[in-house]
DNA sequence: GGTTGTCTTTGCGCCAGCGCAAATCGCTGC
DNA sequence: GCAGCGATTTGCGCTGGCGCAAAGACAACC
């Protein structure tokens, strides 16, 4: 198919949450009609209200899943790393992207047919609970971020973030730990509902507190103590 | 069983997005493990944190899904209605409920265990698509809300709240629109993350604007117009 | 008919965080 | 090395909506 898919084999997507409880003779099958393929950095997997024809999961990279509204103001919804799926909840609802997706750095994805999904769930039942697994868990994170955005403040908010990407995506180093997502004070903002300013206040502040460290996009929590005690102190 | 069920008979479940596309003996079979129980008004049906053992929905009536802070600050995830699931995604994913659910008015409810879920998938396996259907539609939702929470001001949100309601569970009348179920401001209010003082206010200023009137919790939509301007005027 | 509890209304002051604006930093490409 | 561009920082004033407080409305119960 390409270079990239030389390499993968189906024990690769034993690891999916897709695919998790699938003897290996269903995982050739679910490789044998997949297509993959290389996201360079800020590519465009599918735009919000475009029709879905596929089911999408990154084997490697990071993809940013943010819904816009009329007015241009951008809520990132999740961000999506190796093993998760993505763009797949259109093809059971009204079949239109609620949100779009881009890679923020080069990634891989592979993905199957409307029409492919619905034959391997029709022999692998496993895969529609699984499907339900994975949906539901992001609900429940929805839900827990709609109580947050409702009741707690700012610093909250962003601290939290910080928290659940570390815990989503990230390597723990000497230093502390580096989340995995290149993120910009305009992706905080807009995870959490501030503005990139307020984000940027409080990021330098918490700096120059020791708390974190930022360098390219690329952010470190030093003290995870005390961005835990932001996240859950009413107060701030 | 009860009073209650003496009246059902396998057709009333026909119409649960649950069970869509089962034929009549399937129904039979779901009919036949299931549990029907009458709610008085203000019945807790399950708390938050507490181990789900069950899949529930409702037959008749109105329950208000919310989920609570550590500080006690609540945010009301939805109201469920006639026909609809809840409490089924805990199942899935933790085993416990992540919010709690409480009878706004007498109800019906009927349930099944988890192992006679689990015991209908396997030979049904439509319903397991039928709860991706119904848990991928209830994300958009939350997705959607989020974004308003995020971008949107009070007023909007609020009579978002309203239009939503209208949609879900309203009977038009000679005079606009009534929601179906009792809404106190505070409900309101934490729908949508205010205040009950904000809500209160903004209510009354409409309902003196012959937008909307309220009596005894009862919110009847006059102004469908108006009430859709205030929603999208990015300056309300 | 009075009492109790729940829900609602409304006034007033305050402040977290937005909006605007301008300067700076650090890549990238020429 | 310089120009250009995106990302970031930071100052300042304003305001939407919260927080507090108190009073009024209404239903239910005794």
């Amino acid at each position: 198919m390409n270079t990239a898919s030389a390499s993968l084999t189906p024990e690769t997507l034993a690891g999916m949450g897709l695919f998790l409880g699938l003897p290996s003779p269903a995982l050739a099958e679910v490789m044998a009609c997949a297509r993959v393929r290389h996201l360079p950095k800020d590519t465009t997997v599918f735009v919000q209200g475009e029709a879905a024809k596929r089911c999408h999961a990154l084997i490697e990279g990071h993809a940013r899943i943010a819904q816009s509204d009329d007015d241009g103001a951008q809520l990132v919804v999740r961000f999506i790393g190796p093993g998760e799926m993505f763009g797949t909840v259109a093809l059971f609802t009204d079949g239109k992207y609620p949100a779009e997706a881009v890679a923020v750095v080069d990634s891989i994805e592979i993905s199957w047919t409307e029409a492919a999904l619905y034959d391997l769930i029709g022999r692998h039942p496993q895969i529609a609970l699984n499907i339900v697994k994975i949906i539901g868990t992001r609900l429940r994170e929805v839900q827990e971020r709609l109580r947050e955005l409702a009741t707690q403040r700012v610093a909250s908010r962003i601290a939290r973030v910080l928290l659940r990407l570390a815990a989503q995506g990230g390597h723990a180093g000497s230093d502390g730990t580096t989340i995995d997502v290149p993120l910009t004070r305009k992706d905080v903002a807009e995870m959490c509902g501030a503005t990139l300013h307020t984000a940027s206040r409080l990021l330098t502040a918490w700096e120059k507190a020791g708390l974190i460290t930022t360098r390219h996009q690329r952010v470190t929590i030093r003290k995870f103590a005390g961005i835990r005690r932001i996240a859950e102190d009413p107060s701030h």
